[in-house]
DNA sequence: GTTTAAAAGTGGTCTAGACCTCTAGCCCAT
DNA sequence: ATGGGCTAGAGGTCTAGACCACTTTTAAAC
């Protein structure tokens, strides 16, 4: 089930191995898993490599340890109702308003460090970058730089995306479906090229995102920076109790 | 500096050793620490020990890690997470600041317009108004303008919230437990009066949020204006496929 | 049977190594 | 000057043990 040969780490090999358990429901919520020594024993790996791949899922929530007893699936978090994944075409559709884009750049570039790392692929490989100044009633709203990575992904530099939605582009062509996604959201004065873009004051202030998304199959596939013009745009996002 | 004969694992020692550092100034963000190998040495323990010292600070928002680089000193940003329904006092314990506040408007006020409708009062009744100044570790952070309107509020007019969490007061005392919350947020500069109280450079970009929170009844029981600095805070949100 | 003590099993901490990838600086050949 | 390769040093992964704190089970003593 482990495949010690492929630059993949074990613990996160053995990560997926125990997420896949737990979402196909071999393991209900309340269930004792195996013991790390049983697991160490099963994969013919160190008891060390097993408790790194365990923390790290007690941290992602879906599991809970307790010294002594052994280690449980977490119940579910009844942290549904969350704010909905969107890309910017959906979001306008939503806001009423007529989206556009305008392409800046379309292309193979070496990854980033933090985008390498984020996507889990090895640093300097070429990936796709797709940056769009983003329009709503043809005005501009916002700077989208996409970086993506996916078996296949040169074909995104021949297709038009001026006028398309990159995620329906995907669930269509490639049946990669957006599904999850992390966020970060700032407020910083824009630079000088990008408020020329955005055609608001040097040092205005916008909403600079982050975002990763994941598909179906919980693999990330993009790396989103976005610059959100402060006049324009409310982020909106509904809490809940835990 | 470690003292490896009590009970104090030797990992949660340095990385109070590391906290003290930072907090003291000796290393200030965006500096070089020390390596995994130096510490190591540094206080004859093992490397691995030092790697989950150094680990757990990144999880806390401490430090930045980079491979073949070093570890850094991470910029003074706080990340709130957006994912559950908390408030500040809560969001400054996970990472271990002390947090306080400093009251600035305590009093029945008018219902303006917007947070009559919003709580779904008729306007002009008076309701009780919330104005404090958050601080983290001595520092001002954000502004909280809280309208909160039930039966019962006239009490709050009595109570000191300089040390005290709001939502837990109200669950303590009038049962009402925060559940849901709908949350606008916008990046806008800041005023003058604000800029002051919150000790950066007039027009700064901050964040700008508008909250309706309601009770486990579904019932709104409170409308907040908020203002965070921009150059210490990010939002973390989880966004996922309806 | 009940109580008590030992044993077994769990996760938590720690060690002293190993090899890997990645970065940065240095030096050399072009 | 510029590019390329080497190398030292950084963090990342992994091993095969060890002992500890704690819980549960078992077995012995009463």
């Amino acid at each position: 089930m482990l495949d010690k040969t492929t630059a993949i780490p074990i613990y996160y090999q053995l990560k997926e191995w125990l997420r896949g358990e737990i979402a196909s429901g071999v393991w209900k919520p309340g269930d004792l898993i195996p013991s790390e020594r049983e697991l160490s024993g099963k994969f013919g790996i160190s008891r060390m490599t097993v408790r790194q791949a365990l923390n790290e899922l007690r941290e992602d929530g879906l599991l809970r340890r307790e010294q002594g007893r052994g280690t449980y699936v977490a119940e579910p978090k009844i942290e549904q109702r969350l704010t909905r994944l969107t890309g910017f075409t959906e979001d306008m559709q939503r806001r009423a308003l007529q989206s556009g884009a305008r392409v800046l750049r379309q292309m193979m570039v070496a990854a980033p460090a933090p985008v390498a790392h984020a996507l889990r692929i090895s640093q300097e490989k070429p990936i796709v970058l797709l940056e769009r100044l983003r329009m709503a009633e043809h005005e501009p709203m916002a700077i989208e730089s996409s970086y993506l990575h996916f078996t296949g992904m040169e074909k995104l530099l021949e297709e038009d995306f001026e006028d398309q939605s990159l995620y329906h582009y995907l669930s269509e062509k490639y049946g990669i479906i957006p599904t999850r996604a992390e966020q970060q959201v700032e407020a910083v004065q824009c630079h000088e090229g990008e408020c020329k873009l955005l055609h608001i004051e040097t040092n205005a202030a916008v909403l600079r995102n982050r975002r990763i998304t994941y598909d179906q199959k919980n693999k990330p596939f993009e790396y989103t920076w976005s610059i959100y013009r402060g006049d324009r745009y409310i982020f909106y996002v509904e809490l809940s109790l835990a």
